[in-house]
DNA sequence: CATAAACTCGACATTTATGTCAATAATTTC
DNA sequence: GAAATTATTGACATAAATGTCGAGTTTATG
């Protein structure tokens, strides 16, 4: 059989992980419909037929990207607002880690999986569910630090909204001024002002974000 | 000459205005790349040749349409920043008049077009320089209600945010439930709790969008 | 080193799109 | 109602994409 060669490294010029990673560039990019083997071919220097060797055809490609988004995306958010805090905003802080780590979530193959679910039904069902678990999960939050079911509600939703628009608009935003920010925020969605001890501490968690 | 026919209704099967009415529901349904002549002459059930005497090219159809939402979408947001307001909460609510009233923002059409601005480097300009001064213009609404600089600048952000957000995730909610969820809303962008009448003069507003 | 497995490639068939052109049809205008 | 304008159409030329097939090449293995 063929398939499932993924890591180990041989001594071909292609291989699965070689398109895949091309086409993952590609999509997050330019979005689903810049998938095409033609170009990724094109880009690869290879032979648009040998793309035919490792993937049945093209829609076992896309399959493939959109399992990778589930590993990546899915479970780290949640396990985000479910860490341990003493405040609502050491909470919120915690869920922001997901925000500036790529490590813990990749928002621009966020952006570009919800796109391409609006003209795929099934994955746009995927997305649905998990917009509602993401959003429920931050609710939950917030009913932990006693807000009534409604402030958690609004609150979770404006929490998880502004990442979205923010994402969807591709605000160029250097880290540090992103960082600069941050409290306001905070203030924003819990309605509480951070002290200073609570902005110190996220900012030491990442502190290899800052340039030099 | 040709073109120009906008209006004025002819015998004709067919007109300039038929194929934009066309071209733009399958553009806020399924995006720019949906938009192509071949699927929009069979909808239309006439020849796909046809469309290239209202237009030069497909190029001229996609400029079209970029100019009917200039023409709603550009203006009328940063009008309802200037309405008067007694109070802050009266003037979010001024805004949210463009979330629920499809007659004073397009949000679906402010989406597509988002979406085509990412793979289109002059539009995403333009989107640009859009989403600033819409931003400016409700940073200026929160100033005049002595906000400081940085308050000002981080609610405004957060209102648009939010508002993108939404639309990108593309929420199906009835308009009564949104109705319900706007005075949390409102509490969270100002931190300031709306007054009863503040929210009856809103539903009053907007009683037409209500069912039955 | 032979052979099997893993991989590459060019030739071919097909689909879906764009755009041109000249012939024709429908409508308005004089 | 003849002529001019406005609109529609099918035939043609091209381009970009998908996918199949079989012949060939490279690498690992016994």
């Amino acid at each position: 059989m063929n398939k499932n060669d993924t890591g180990k490294q041989s001594g071909w010029r292609g291989s699965r992980d070689l398109w895949l990673d091309a086409a993952y560039d590609l999509f997050i990019d330019s979005g689903i419909d810049a998938v095409k083997v033609m170009p990724l071919a094109k880009a690869l220097k290879m032979s648009r037929t040998s793309f035919y060797w490792h993937f049945q055809d093209r829609e076992e490609l896309l399959n493939a990207l959109i399992e990778r988004w589930r590993l990546l995306n899915t479970g780290n958010l949640i396990q985000q607002t479910n860490v341990y805090a003493e405040t609502i905003t050491e909470a919120i802080l915690n869920v922001f880690d997901c925000w500036v780590d790529p490590k813990l979530f990749d928002a621009r193959m966020d952006f570009a999986i919800r796109n391409w679910a609006r003209k795929k039904p099934d994955l746009s069902i995927v997305m649905e569910q998990t917009d509602r678990e993401r959003v429920e999960a931050i609710r939950n939050m917030f009913l932990r630090f006693s807000f009534s079911n409604q402030q958690a509600d609004i609150r979770a939703h404006t929490v998880y909204y502004t990442q979205v628009g923010y994402i969807s608009m591709m605000v160029n935003e250097e880290m540090e001024e992103r960082m600069k920010k941050m409290p306001a925020y905070v203030e924003t969605f819990s309605g509480i002002p951070p002290t200073e001890k609570e902005i110190a501490r996220f900012k030491a968690r990442h502190g290899d974000l800052f340039r030099e």
